[in-house]
DNA sequence: TAGGAAAGTGAGTAATCACTCGCTTTTTGG
DNA sequence: CCAAAAAGCGAGTGATTACTCACTTTCCTA
């Protein structure tokens, strides 16, 4: 590895000679595909490029033709979620509703914010699979995406938690409790629809469930004493 | 496979006939450490029976000795954590917990609880790493871990909700969004601490965010209108 | 339409994989 | 204290791995 740049920026590098899918090939496009679809299904390890190559209707050859090892595949699949969605795009929607802050309440803008999550999950289901599983072993996905997204977003509701609790519209409460507590209802939306429970989740709407939750992450579970 | 006994009948089998520890031979012990060590770090189809070896100290006919494949590994170090700790222990200590309901408020069973569920994965972090990691796969174990766990856990957890809210301590709202808040702030802990801002989280006690979290649960971030 | 570049092929390669087996060493119980 | 059983060993197995390369086909453009 050459230690002279970071995997961010070697990670940006590699975006920007990404070719986007409308100059891809069809070889390259199913090739594309058939990844994706094993990648997330059996993880990275458990595919090899032979199953790839078979899924992709394409001779082995062809794969390195495109890309020259297999974990080049993993980030042709992975980067462009990092930095073209996970980054800008799901950043970009974030920015968006939080910069809305004079027309609408917390309560509007916390409901919009996980209205838009779940439907970017529910979009990108496989990529944010992916994304997660590969989290857990490669530290270098795991650590740009913590420094990336993540800090981006606590540093956006650090601030609009400061003004809404300056307010009068907030508690006064640590602010680092109330950030978690509004990620942790987040991350339980998406957890629950997709993993735990998903049975139970779709008895109601995606717009009921997320209005419930934003009603007790607003004024909690219990009645006042 | 057969398909005769279910995945849960056959791991329960499984623990029943794996040896403790104590009567593990040296050698055994420690190809179960350097599993554990390499499953934790490189997940499981990234470590080889080779490297297990070199890692224990062993050469790799021993480790067939004990083991009849690579996945028996897999398996020894995941099943009693699935069912030895998960079920019993986590249930056990879950439903003590939740059986001391006349003498505590629901603040202080909550507070209990998170509390016990920090301490627990802080034990035993590697093995829940794995667990996790392999559930993510290998859809037996993700679907006996929800079918046992997790499916418990909600039994109980509706009973309690259900007493709370007729005695009138908990607003009436939809009692499976009141347990996914309970169940997402409890994850909230576990992630914040152990994966996603580990340093932030530890500028205070696990006691004083436990206590600011639950407090967060009941009474919620908003100030009443 | 000629010709060079890019795309596609699949047999071949060295390395590595999980696993076996014949062997030696250690442990155990009568 | 001895014999059988259990534990440990490591070279060797065929299968599979990621990847290469000499070759053919397709595409683009001058």
């Amino acid at each position: 590895m050459d230690s002279g740049k970071s995997f961010e920026e070697s990670l940006l590098q590699f975006v920007e000679e990404l070719k986007d899918e409308s100059e891809m090939t069809e070889k390259q496009r199913s090739i594309m595909q058939a990844a994706i679809k094993l990648f997330a299904t059996k993880g990275f390890h458990a595919s090899s490029t032979a199953e790839i190559a078979k899924e992709a209707g394409v001779a082995e050859g062809t794969i390195f033709r495109h890309y020259k090892s297999k974990k080049d595949i993993l980030l042709a699949v992975v980067a462009p979620v990092l930095v073209k969605i996970a980054a800008p795009f799901i950043l970009r929607d974030v920015r968006e509703i939080f910069n809305r802050q004079k027309e609408l309440s917390f309560g509007e803008i916390i409901r919009e914010l996980y209205q838009n999550r779940l439907n970017l999950v529910a979009a990108n289901e496989k990529h944010v699979r992916i994304l997660l599983q590969e989290a857990f072993f490669h530290d270098e996905i795991r650590e740009t995406l913590l420094s990336t997204v993540f800090q981006e977003i606590k540093r956006l509701a650090a601030q609009l938690i400061k003004d809404r609790t300056r307010a009068g519209e907030l508690r006064p409460l640590p602010s680092d409790a109330v950030f978690r507590a509004i990620l942790s209802s987040m991350i339980g939306l998406v957890l629950f629809k997709h993993v735990t429970d998903p049975d139970e989740f779709a008895k109601r709407t995606d717009e009921e469930q997320v209005a419930a939750t934003v009603d007790i992450l607003l004024y909690g579970i219990a009645n006042r004493p």
